[in-house]
RNA sequence: GGGCGGUUAGCUCAGUUGGUUAGAGUACUUGCUUGACAUGCAAGGGGUCACCGGUUCAAAUCCAGUACCGCCCA
């Protein structure tokens, strides 16, 4: 073994054998129990982020820790076909060649979409490779293959024939740029600097004028109303009278309705039906005129007259320098507003009106809903349940048609009388008239109306499979809090409906990435690694522009391995918490690594291959303190491990892990038992010490394995017994908490013991004394802990650096000395210790217990403190008063005598 | 405007149901090439737990408010 662990020679070579050897199949015949994650899928078009290393570091850990439990698990990968983005990426392609969709056509430009699907598609699913995700690639699903595509159809046609699916005329939200319509979940709303104009409108029969205010000039050519609030006195003679709206040639009325805000602006508002949400609802009720004014490409239409052809912006300024001209325009303040952009091209979304598919989602809802109340699906953390609740209670019609290309094609047909016939495969005749003219609607369906089906249309639905059988409900989620309702609440309002069921029972949101400014990582901010450098390793060169903003970078990044980057996000994971992160940080996960390569290094180098390991059981009477000690710890820490899993604590379980191996295992045990494996007078000694050292190691391997899946199985293959390459660690059972090895004696010796060392070692310490120079020791104390020591000499001479040590004789003075729980210990100054700074470390040590002892006397004076505490509580602080007094007095005691030489 | 979260060491973060001397990693200081590891070992310094009240024998922890930061919704 190499003195340093290095990753790259071992993650790959590993990944391969697993996928060879099929290990990360489920089989559905299988009568474990099962355990099922469905990825949230990424991107056809999709690059592997630090976010999604994250999100599937988890997954996998999930996965794997349930596998070694005995379960049956399962983890299905798959991508989406992301209508809107793929198709954007080859539309650009296209453009390359000077050629538009158009000019290829629907047809030929869907097979240059599958073309590019099939050379770039899913790198991302090789990415994931990468970081050892144990998928399920035989299962590997895609929501545009023909299964996933009868699934979306079937869902399509069984809505509609129940009445939850309807076409209609409505206001929809419309990106100008991606030319179609959006969900009103793809609209970000974003505080932008925007301005308010105030417009005047004149009065028709000439008597005066009303004025508006709007963010948006341009849509008053299509306004059919102004609205005032009914109990507005300001406009109480107004209403019915007639306004002439300028630029055009059309009167309008003043109309009443309570959308109107009397303490915003003037009190009266211009009402848009065809171009503003709340003007459409005013519209309905004031029975208005909708006038629409753009074009799909948010050009001005014919109705804006003189303005048709503009560009919306570009019509807007010719209205504002028109109403100038008239001197209408009678203010204008820059105010911070909320501008609606789409999510994928950040366009400005146009309210737009427009013939649409919705899903009525009330009914939908109330399942889902009661679900999550009553706790068949729980929260990790709890509290996005709030958001889940609000969201599900005022839940909208969701609009499911684009008008684009790459997708799912809605399955309806229009005959020339424009009768709509929905049905599941292409229909001959329409379905009211006969006529067999039918041609397919346009349109395709929303991306996420085909991953609403995943948890169950990827087990095969809706054909009636084993897998969907054996492996639904699958049972923990994992994904962003940024896509609970997009996702999350739809597949639970999907899976009631078609499964009858929850899809899952667990639903853990993995946090955001950030970087050290708490900036969100992003490609075009430039602030986020490429995981595969992290992986990988990269120049400076490679690393471009990020190596000049991230000082951390600067000479590049090294080979970290996928093991350090997904320790180091594990241990730095607070449940559902944000994670700021810099690359430099995953040395963390590295040094670790390597600290656990060592330490086996160090265990495997002192095991001859051929010698017989003794079994645990068969050296039960023979164990020492620390045996005794270091299986207690760490049969405490799977007890921990265990928990925290269970509850979703990922990083408390990591901490335990990390803490239990570096610092007990090997800071402390390893140390000690060196004292046995180097005695070559006790071959007996030496073999009971191999054989637990081994034992730990072996344990702790399977413990670490969820969380560093490749060099724990690269370790564990060199294991004795281990050498088959078609075994693996992963197949191999979890550690159990095993309550026999809890032992509070051992735990209470060994901390007297690792108490005295530190002791030993401080001195050493602020003296500077050199580790080759070993120092003699002398302690004083009562019998019973005597005996105790007497059973650890050697422990306390090998880590303290102790020549000789004596009990119980005369203190030596001039001498170091500490009290360490009533023990006191004294190092002969001889030629080791300098006086005054041993003087000025005592000093230290009493004001700072003498301060301590102030508070906990005051404490203890107080009366209602002994009255209402718990006795326990007073018990135990009055013990720890006598305990600091007798080590103060003890302290002062030795500084007296060190003053007097 | 409404809702949710956050504020603990220079930095990144832990801290169960209130009860240790408030912890870890990193950075910093000192000593060390000690027969696994310098990606290491040992020791040390560093915190009025954002602020202000309240409850309590006892508050980083519970409650109310304030400030600042983040996210979601309108």
């Amino acid at each position: 073994m190499d003195k340093v662990y290095n990753p790259t020679l071992v993650e790959d070579k590993w990944y391969k054998i697993w996928e060879e050897n099929k290990f990360f199949h489920a089989d559905v015949r299988s009568h474990k129990p099962t355990y099922t994650i469905v990825i949230p899928p990424p991107n056809v078009t999709g690059m592997l982020t630090m976010g999604h290393i994250l999100n599937n570091t988890i997954q996998d850990l999930l996965i794997r820790w349930k596998k070694m439990q005995g379960y049956e698990a399962l983890w299905i990968p798959g991508t989406d076909h992301a209508g809107i983005a793929t198709q954007n990426k080859v539309e650009q392609a296209l453009r390359q060649e000077n050629l538009t969709r158009n000019d290829l056509g629907r047809e030929k430009f869907l097979e240059r979409v599958w073309e590019w699907k099939e050379k770039y598609g899913g790198i991302i699913l090789k990415q994931l490779r990468k970081l050892g995700a144990s998928c399920d690639w035989e299962r590997e699903a895609f929501t545009m293959s023909p299964q996933l595509s009868a699934a979306v159809r079937e869902v399509f046609v069984a809505l509609h024939e129940r009445g939850l699916i309807y076409r209609g005329r409505r206001l929809i939200n419309w990106c100008p740029q991606c030319h179609t319509a959006l969900a009103d979940e793809e609209v970000i709303n974003r505080e932008e600097e925007g301005r308010f104009w105030s417009i005047a409108y004149p009065l028709a029969d000439g008597s005066g004028e009303i004025v508006v205010v709007t963010t948006r000039p341009e849509t008053m050519l299509g306004d059919t109303a102004v609205a005032v609030h009914p109990a507005d006195a300001r406009y109480k003679q107004l209403v019915g009278k007639k306004v002439h709206l300028p630029l055009t040639d059309r009167d309008i009325p003043i109309v009443t309705d309570e959308h109107a805000d009397p303490e915003l602006g003037s009190g009266a508002v211009k009402i848009t039906p065809a171009h503003d949400f709340d003007d459409f609802e005013v519209g309905l009720r004031c029975q208005l005129e909708q006038i629409n004014v753009l074009n799909a490409d948010a050009t001005m239409n014919e109705n804006a007259g003189p303005y048709k052809g503009l560009d919306r912006f570009a019509a807007r300024q010719r209205v504002l320098a028109d109403l100038r001209a008239l001197n209408l325009l009678r203010d204008e303040q820059k105010k911070i507003i909320s501008v609606p952009r789409c999510y994928r091209s950040d366009d400005i979304v146009e309210p737009y009106l427009s013939a649409q598919w919705f899903v009525k989602m009330p009914p939908l809802a109330k399942p889902a809903l009661e679900a999550v109340r009553r706790g068949r699906i729980r929260f990790h953390p709890a509290h996005w349940q709030e958001t889940y609740y609000y969201w599900m209670e005022n839940i909208r019609d969701w609009c499911i048609s684009r008008q684009i290309w790459w997708g799912h094609r809605i399955p309806a047909w229009y005959c020339e009388n424009e009768h709509i016939t929905v049905s599941r495969q292409e229909p001959l005749a329409c379905c009211e008239c006969g006529s067999t003219r039918l041609r397919q609607d346009e349109d395709v369906l929303d991306t996420w109306f085909s991953s609403w089906l995943w948890p169950f249309s990827t087990l095969g639905w809706p054909n009636d499979t084993d897998d969907l059988k054996k492996f639904f409900p699958t049972n923990t989620l994992v994904t962003g809090p940024d896509i609970i309702f997009f996702w999350v609440a739809r597949m639970i309002m999907a899976s009631f409906e078609f499964m009858g069921d929850v899809p899952f029972s667990d639903v853990y949101f993995n946090g955001m990435i950030r970087d050290l400014k708490g900036r969100k990582m992003s490609k075009s901010l430039g602030n986020s690694p490429d995981p595969m450098w992290l992986f990988n390793g990269a120049d400076e060169e490679a690393i471009g522009t990020f190596a000049i903003e991230n000082t951390s970078a600067k000479d590049g990044i090294p080979a970290y391995g996928a093991d350090a980057v997904r320790l180091t996000l594990l241990y730095s994971t607070p449940l559902g918490g944000d994670i700021r992160f810099d690359q430099a940080s995953t040395e963390l996960g590295q040094k670790f690594a390597n600290k656990l390569w060592n330490a086996s290094r160090f265990v495997l180098m002192n095991i001859n291959p051929e010698e017989n390991l003794l079994s645990i059981d068969q050296i039960t009477s023979e164990l020492t303190l620390a045996d005794q000690w270091i299986l207690s710890r760490m049969n405490k820490a799977i007890h921990v491990i265990d928990r925290a899993l269970n509850g979703f604590k990922l990083n408390d379980a990591t901490h335990a892990l990390y803490s239990f191996v570096w610092s007990e295992y090997c800071d402390w045990y390893i140390e000690l038992a060196k004292i046995r494996l180097y005695d070559e007078s006790d071959p007996r000694g030496q073999l009971v010490a191999k054989s637990i050292a081994l034992y730990l190691l072996d344990n702790i391997l399977r413990l670490l394995h969820p969380f560093m899946p490749f060099i724990t199985e690269e370790i564990w293959h060199a294991l004795p017994g281990h050498e088959d390459e078609k075994a693996s660690i992963m197949n191999v059972d979890y550690p159990r908490d095993i309550k026999k090895w809890h032992d509070r004696t051992a735990e209470r010796e060994m901390v007297l013991l690792q108490h005295i060392i530190g002791s030993i070692r401080n001195i050493r310490g602020e003296m500077n004394v050199p580790p080759a120079k070993e120092a003699d020791l002398i302690i004083q104390s009562d019998d019973e802990k005597i005996a105790v020591l007497k059973k650890n000499i050697l422990s306390i001479q090998k880590l303290g650096r102790i020549a000789s040590l004596s009990f119980n004789v005369e203190r030596p003075n001039p001498a170091a000395s500490a009290v360490v729980s009533g023990i006191e210990l004294f190092i002969p100054l001889a030629d080791l210790i300098d006086v005054d700074v041993e003087k000025n470390r005592l000093e230290k040590e009493i004001v700072r217990l003498t301060a301590q002892l102030d508070g906990l006397t005051k404490k203890l004076a107080n009366d209602n403190f002994i009255a209402r505490a718990p006795q326990e509580i007073v018990d135990k602080e009055k013990q720890k008063k006598h305990d600091w007094e007798t080590s103060l007095e003890k302290l002062k005691m030795s500084l007296r005598m060190l003053v007097r030489e």
